[in-house]
DNA sequence: CTGTTAGCGCGTTCAT
DNA sequence: ATGAACGCGCTAACAG
């Protein structure tokens, strides 16, 4: 925190306190020259100004709050980077909360924390009809979702339906006998995502078409160990060769190794279809559902940022569509059945 | 944000806008009859204060920011509940910033962001004089240390060399080979906690004054992932029976793991020792040392509060002394080198 | 003990 | 185009 003020800051420039305001707010009604040696004392003083002053005389502290079940998890730093960077282009500044459990959820139930004192509010993946009374959050401000559909508030989300609906349609096309893994239940019944609901639906749906036999779901925690632990009793108990929908990338990526530790080739033995696209996905070769995380996360600031500028209209929904990224973890030859019960061993 | 100001308060309960401040701030002067009155009011209008404005006027907002390198590891999740727990005793807010990245991190070098805004800051596990010039926190508000010992600023954290020289003691007296699991050097260079280097020394002159061989270390990432990975190169190289610390208990899981998946016997052919004593590792029957985590947060959560309440010593350190609790884990009968050679296989 | 008043730093009038 | 004055919601100092 700078120990300038905007006093110092007019007299320095001598002009007025009002005229550094202005300049602060991009106010078009300065004159280039005096804009220019305001610019200069603002520069020599370090100075910046006070978010709670601002907040307290303009209303707006140009802050916003992400609410969000945990970070460190992929899908959550490509998010918080992307809605950062676009507020940091706007030069507001995010403040993350991340709501962990039940016990931090219901602390946020009351609208005197921090977190609503933002200019605004983006809240990732949580079902807010779920949570929260009226399945609204506590606050006046303007609150943007994502990864989660709304008919309340602008939402950012993608047709998850319609990418296990394309994973679906593959594997019947694939013809193999198909598994699935899938998010479990949450024991605290907080972090019940649509999103895997939606996944897991559209697969079913589009393998119904076909006359590919469905053999059974295998729920996991969605972190590599939990990959692994559902990976070894699929690995145990699948026929082969066959195909494994594996509702997030992560979850490939354990049931790859997982299978490469038993001699079973990818491709060839199982086929493997992700979900996610991320990064490292290409390097694995993997089979996947593409959807743009960095697009949905600058959309969502933007829509924020729109609505802090005034926009009034209806809740707006920004629903992105989903591809089918064809790669090496789907494409070997099946062998006669014969050839890979001996590879299996 | 409610949208009542202290002057509705003041005007519902019949008192002037100092009395319903002084309330708010456990004024002592104040009549208990008026006190209730005003506290009656607050209740009525569900009024609550605005820490912007308190920030302005009075200097403080009652928030502190917590800055961590991410959340989701279990240490920080652990960290993080008991300071919020302790913060909320005293009426304290609590913003979380993770700074996940170089390019976060180099974001906050800059002292207007927002976490710099609260009154005071805890700052867990980086090394400052890595990160920030002067080894400083660009602010003046009070900052607490957490897993991480420093000379400028109050600082909690573990004896960690002393927990690696229990362990290696201990490995001294079980008289097996020893190896060991350690943190790899991370690839941006920001996350470089001298934890798992003190704990290592620790370990190592711990061992030195035994007669047991110390062969090598794999280093690895700290989650389950990476821990399998080492794991995996660990037990091809391996003589058994032996021993291995596994600087984190998360590493420690992953090896146990791993080396059940081989058919050999923790305890017996494989002696293991973690760090942290999670507590997941009870029911694990892990070796390991303990390490209150709890108590430290609220520990700094306590210093960072006096700071606040104006005092002004100098910088103060809570080092935590860990003691290892013994388990299954090295507890098992080791057996002739001949027989165990057939377990292995 | 308690009411009144002067700022805190800034945005926003309203004149000029 | 720009300076001066007022007010945002609150705390703190000053009277009583």
């Amino acid at each position: 925190m700078s120990k300038h003020t905007i006093q110092d800051v007019a007299r320095r420039a001598r002009v007025g306190v009002g005229t550094v305001s202005r300049v602060l707010n991009n106010h078009p009604s300065v004159r280039k020259s005096t804009r220019d040696k305001v610019l200069a004392a603002i520069e020599d003083l370090g100075y910046a100004p006070n978010p709670h002053a601002r907040r307290i005389a303009g209303g707006r502290s140009y802050t916003v709050s992400v609410m969000l079940p945990m970070v460190s998890v992929e899908f959550y730093v490509r998010l918080v980077n992307a809605i950062e960077e676009c507020l940091d282009e706007n030069r507001f500044d995010m403040a993350i909360f991340p709501l962990l459990g039940r016990a931090r959820i219901e602390r946020y139930l009351n609208s005197n924390r921090i977190a609503y004192q933002a200019d605004g509010i983006i809240m990732c993946t949580y079902d807010l009809g779920k949570l929260f009374p009226d399945g609204a959050l506590p606050t006046e401000h303007p609150v943007v979702l994502v990864d989660n559909e709304s008919d309340h508030y602008d939402s950012v989300f993608l047709d998850n339906y319609y990418g296990g609906y394309l994973v679906g349609e593959y594997a019947g096309r694939l013809g193999l006998p198909a598994y699935s893994m899938t998010l479990e239940d949450d024991p605290e019944g907080v972090f019940v995502s649509q999103v895997f609901v939606d996944r897991k639906r559209g697969f079913d749906d589009g393998i119904a078409s076909s006359n590919v036999r469905f053999v059974r779901d295998y729920p996991c925690g969605l972190h590599h160990q939990g990959g692994v632990q559902a990976a070894q009793q699929l690995l145990d108990e699948a026929v082969f060769p066959c195909t494994v929908f594996a509702a997030a990338d992560v979850l490939a990526g354990s049931l790859m190794e997982e299978a490469g530790r038993r001699g079973l080739v990818v491709g060839r033995d199982i086929k493997v279809i992700g979900f996610d696209d991320q990064p490292w996905s290409q390097d694995m070769k993997l089979t996947t559902v593409h959807q743009p995380i960095e697009v949905m996360g600058r959309r969502a600031a933007e829509m924020l940022l729109e609505r802090l500028s005034g926009y009034e209209g209806p809740p707006r929904k920004a629903r992105f569509t989903p591809h089918l990224v064809e790669r090496d973890s789907t494409l070997g030859e099946v062998l006669p059945a014969k050839y890979v019960a001996i590879a299996e061993r």
